[in-house]
DNA sequence: TGTACATCAGTGAACGCGCGTTCACTGATGTAC
DNA sequence: TGTACATCAGTGAACGCGCGTTCACTGATGTAC
């Protein structure tokens, strides 16, 4: 159990960036130590520095990680609804007003489950760039990639926070449901005719 | 420096309470310490629990303290404009949506700032009543008391949490600008004017 | 292809530190007479 | 109003614990010949 090949290496690496994504999203990235971490990757806390920096590090890895994920289910979106782009975007807000996507903030949206500990990150912190560019690039999914939709993934990020720090109340479920009627109002304004 | 009168000490509890609702909307509640919080007060940590259970019922008390403060500012704001609802409401907005409002945390809009957070709390913190309780007689004020606007506070929510995220980018400004327009035009649909 | 050895991913103990909470103590306040 | 004493808010040291990070060590892997 000591030296493992440099592919074993690479995937041990790529495993706990990976749980880093999800875990950051569930529990914050206060409430995930470096122990947890490799934990969850199966290995010992010992030899995360021979794969990062710093924690911090990480949490810029793990965002970037997060936001890669996003796009690849919104790439995956479009190509299921083979370019018809406001059916795909319905879907999305299907999934993403659910109660499902609330009581799993660990699959989920990274802009709204990152967010609050991204605006308490220093201002240098190496985890701000992957953010606003993961950001930024969902919300020119939202618009269609030739604009920005910047109000809806607004309305959509503060949605589902509030939902998910309202769990077990009416409330939660009220403000998911009157968000996505209002998103649909909001296509349907444009021409686009809602599902 | 012992014992001190039953008046000195419920000034001191209170103190304590509102540095906690302000330290945690800045920092986060893992981000501030039992000693930081009594430290800001003027006290030493060890009379904290004299005062309190747990730090968890303190985040309660600090909680109902933050929302207490916004319902004054609210109940302020109709008063300075006697009765104008709307204009009371713009006035909101143009602080809401303010880069004042978004490098300070502390002193602003609990339902964001301690959002994060409360997503993060176990389902039966006593904070989730405070915090669910605080954001419906938001979002009925925003809707001038008859009905609420849960869409208008996700919006408000999301876009001023995005824009402290993405902080020190141009598109935290483009977040916030985009959010005060949108309101504005959903506001002018209902046939309020715009100010 | 086989041998000798340097490399280095992963282990587990240890580092200093700060956390939430407890506790013996202090001494002015509050109260009983 | 004055005296005697119990109360208890606040102090500061201490508790066990987990944090991020460091380090000596291991031994299979990778490489040089």
């Amino acid at each position: 159990m000591a030296r493992v090949t440099q592919a074993q290496a690479q995937q041990n690496r790529e495993r706990v960036i990976a749980e880093a994504a999800r875990l950051f999203r569930e529990r914050g990235v206060q409430g995930v130590s470096v122990t947890d971490l490799m934990a969850a990757a199966g290995l010992t806390h010992g030899g995360f520095y021979k794969q990062f920096t710093s924690k911090e590090a990480l949490i810029a890895e793990a965002t970037g990680r997060a936001f890669g994920e996003l796009g690849e289910r919104l790439a995956a979106l479009d190509e299921q609804h083979s370019g018809d782009h406001p059916a795909a975007r319905r879907e999305l807000l299907d999934y993403y007003f659910s109660p499902e996507h609330r009581d799993h903030a660990g699959q989920g949206c990274p802009a709204t489950a990152l967010g609050g500990d991204m605006a308490r990150e220093s201002p240098d912190s190496p985890a701000r760039e992957p953010y606003a560019d993961g950001v930024r690039d969902f919300a020119r999914w939202m618009a269609d990639g030739d604009d920005e939709d910047l109000v809806a993934i607004a309305t959509m990020a503060g949605a589902l926070m509030l939902s998910r720090a309202t769990a077990g109340t009416e409330l939660s479920d009220r403000i998911l449901t009157a968000a996505r009627r209002s998103l649909d109002d909001r296509a349907a304004d444009r021409g686009q005719a809602p599902s």
